[in-house]
DNA sequence: ATGGCATTTAAAAAATGA
């Protein structure tokens, strides 16, 4: 079962680089984020001739997460975090089950500028996710957390952290959050696979940054403890972010070991 | 310190991203 996440920066004017690859990678699962639609015009019906059924949970101009599943519509076991804030607009998670495995697909605050107003929000909204992670792993059914996390977890996960040290993405706070989940008992797959390579999921449009692979680890792919005897591979599709009219991120994605139904 | 690029909304220019 392959299991991936992708960071569209606008499902619609992004629709054919996401069929393509959706065509080469065959993921049986894509986490979408940032689909930039509100919910009528998000494209089911392209993705349904494409032979993916979708959920979705949008808004217009910003933000907005999707799942889609090969061959099945996912069934949804949740819409935003629990406990939402009182007037909080931003359409930043949606869960779903899909041949027993839950996944949860989640485009977090991105916090820039800090300090600030923004800064806070993400760390609050982080909190609030972590709470709900931990439910889950009380749960007890096997998950994956998906999507973009809009943190750099380790220096070694941006080409140079010196250029990035006032980023929202690298505060001690942000690292600290990310710390807080993984010590929950879950297991960053690329991380645990690939434990000293150099990987990146996002090089910015601005100077160069992909000619150049100036790149970050900011889409990452959690599992709960009772997946990890069934991880085979995890990587990145870096060859999706050099094709014309490309999002600025790259898909990352798992294999998993598990029967498909 | 500034600016560099791309998307959406909506019809020019602002807001946002990371």
């Amino acid at each position: 079962m392959k299991i991936a996440t992708f960071n569209v920066n606008g499902v619609n004017g992004r629709l054919p680089r996401v069929l393509d690859w959706l065509d080469t990678a065959q993921p049986d699962v894509a986490c979408l984020q940032e689909l930039k639609s509100p919910d009528a015009r998000f494209p089911a019906a392209a993705f349904a001739e494409a032979g993916y059924g979708a959920l979705f949970h949008g808004q217009p101009s910003w933000n907005g997460v999707a799942i889609l599943a090969r061959g099945q519509v996912p069934l949804e076991t949740g819409r935003g975090l629990p406990d939402p804030l009182p007037g909080d607009t931003q359409a930043r998670y949606l869960e779903a089950v899909v041949d027993g495995v839950t996944v949860g697909c989640l485009y977090l605050p991105n916090g820039n500028p800090q300090p600030g107003p923004k800064f806070d929000y993400k760390l609050a909204w982080f909190e609030r996710f972590n709470a709900h992670a931990r439910r889950l792993l009380a749960g007890g059914l096997p998950t994956v957390l998906a999507g973009d996390f809009n943190v750099v977890p380790t220096d070694l996960d941006i080409y140079n952290p010196a250029s990035w040290q006032d980023d929202a993405l690298l505060q001690p706070e942000s690292r600290a959050a990310w710390q807080r989940l993984l010590a929950q008992g879950w297991t960053d797959a690329i991380r645990a696979l690939h434990p000293d390579e150099r990987i990146y999921t996002f090089w910015d449009y601005w100077r160069q940054r992909w000619p150049r692979n100036a790149g970050l680890r900011i889409d990452h792919l959690l599992l709960s403890p009772d997946l990890l005897p069934a991880l085979r591979a995890a990587g990145v599709d870096r060859e999706v972010r050099g094709q014309p009219g490309a999002s600025d991120h790259a898909p990352a994605w798992v294999e998993l070991a598990l029967p498909r139904a």
